[in-house]
DNA sequence: GTTTGTGAAACGATTCACAGCT
DNA sequence: AGCTGTGAATCGTTTCACAAAC
């Protein structure tokens, strides 16, 4: 397996947007070139990206559109729908579930699991919440890859350990700490506040 | 003014971060060993980050913990609080105007614009939502630097253009699209399906 | 003639290692 | 003796440029 940059990965999905929208609109072949214009990229960034994984383009021709597309999903992984785990029935776990973007990338939330004993049990967002006690049982019962934590920082360390030791592999974390995990763990963190800062940043500095 | 790495400001936002932990502790001084450990990296990664700015530490000693967290503070420009204008009153918008992270890191949402008759004028967690017809106005009565744009993605680019019209010059977009704006604007984009795919390709690679 | 695929070159970020203060 | 500040070395990523394929 190549040891490809995660920005490299990062393009990668975005390619499959494109090359997703072409589809619709029946374009049947794309140039290098016209994959980088829709992105903010180069060819030559678009050519070394795929090159990392294989060579699927034609000289002279470019790259079929639907081959691409299958190229790409199968790099990335997203040859089937991945059930996921959220832990936290907050704010942001609520926009999450409502989030088309999720289902519509092959995202299923399949799980909800909440301290709060005035959220467990009860109807949310078309999902039942869960009492996170039973967190053990279900993700033996039904396994999954991987979790979202939305928890507050304080209580995600234990809830990412809990993960850990019933088989999830990758993480998605919005609480505002750094997780400890074992290195076979992938995780990612989103911080929206860190975003605001960059802005912040790049504002001052003008 | 430096011209400085995007990954050595969100490093910088992180350090102050555990500054405040720090502060909060009563800890008088810290060493860039110390600071490292607290995030995930190195003191050599920490001193060199900080020379960007100049030489706040002392030899032998390490770092005055409220002294350091004040320039982190200028260096990043949160001396003061910034109004933000939110576009798109949906599911994300409603996570991030109850999101208590950004008002503690002085980001405060001042005004919420949506399309929908049905929420104008609304009460919505706490907020008004205003008719997006009347953004111009209220954004050039009370202007906002950074604007977050929350809406579907055939709506964003003429959103983002209004916006920078008014004089926004800072942009978190939550929409799935490039987005064109002029160089003295910058943009940050936040696509959470693709931060699950990059956990799809970690998880399909081992 | 056009566009890919890819080594080589250029660029940028991180790590090393040590001189210089305290 | 301990820890910073920083030039130099290393490592990784992007861009260049061109031979090979169609």
């Amino acid at each position: 397996m190549p040891k490809v940059a995660e920005s490299t990965i990062r393009r990668l999905s975005l390619y499959l947007r494109f090359l997703e929208e072409f589809e619709e609109q029946g374009i049947e072949t794309v140039s290098s070139k016209a994959l980088a214009g829709r992105g903010g990229t180069t060819s030559a960034q678009v050519r070394k990206d795929l090159s990392f994984f294989g060579s699927f383009g034609k000289r002279g021709l470019g790259y079929s559109v639907p081959e691409l597309a299958g190229r790409l999903r199968t790099i990335i992984g997203l040859g089937h729908r991945y059930p996921l785990a959220l832990i936290g029935a907050g704010k942001i776990g609520s926009a999450l579930v409502q989030h088309r973007g999720f289902a519509e990338r092959g995202f299923d939330i399949a799980a909800i699991f909440d301290r709060d004993p005035e959220k467990i049990g009860q109807p949310w967002n078309g999902h039942a919440v869960r009492d996170i006690s039973e967190l053990e049982a279900a993700l033996t019962a039904e396994p999954v890859e991987i979790a979202v934590i939305t928890t507050p920082a304080d209580a995600a360390q234990a809830v990412a350990d809990r993960l850990v030791a019933v088989g999830v592999k990758a993480i998605l974390n919005f609480a505002p700490v750094k997780l400890d995990v074992p290195e076979d763990v992938t995780v990612k963190a989103v911080n929206l506040a860190l975003e605001l800062e960059v802005l912040s940043y790049a504002l001052t500095n003008r």
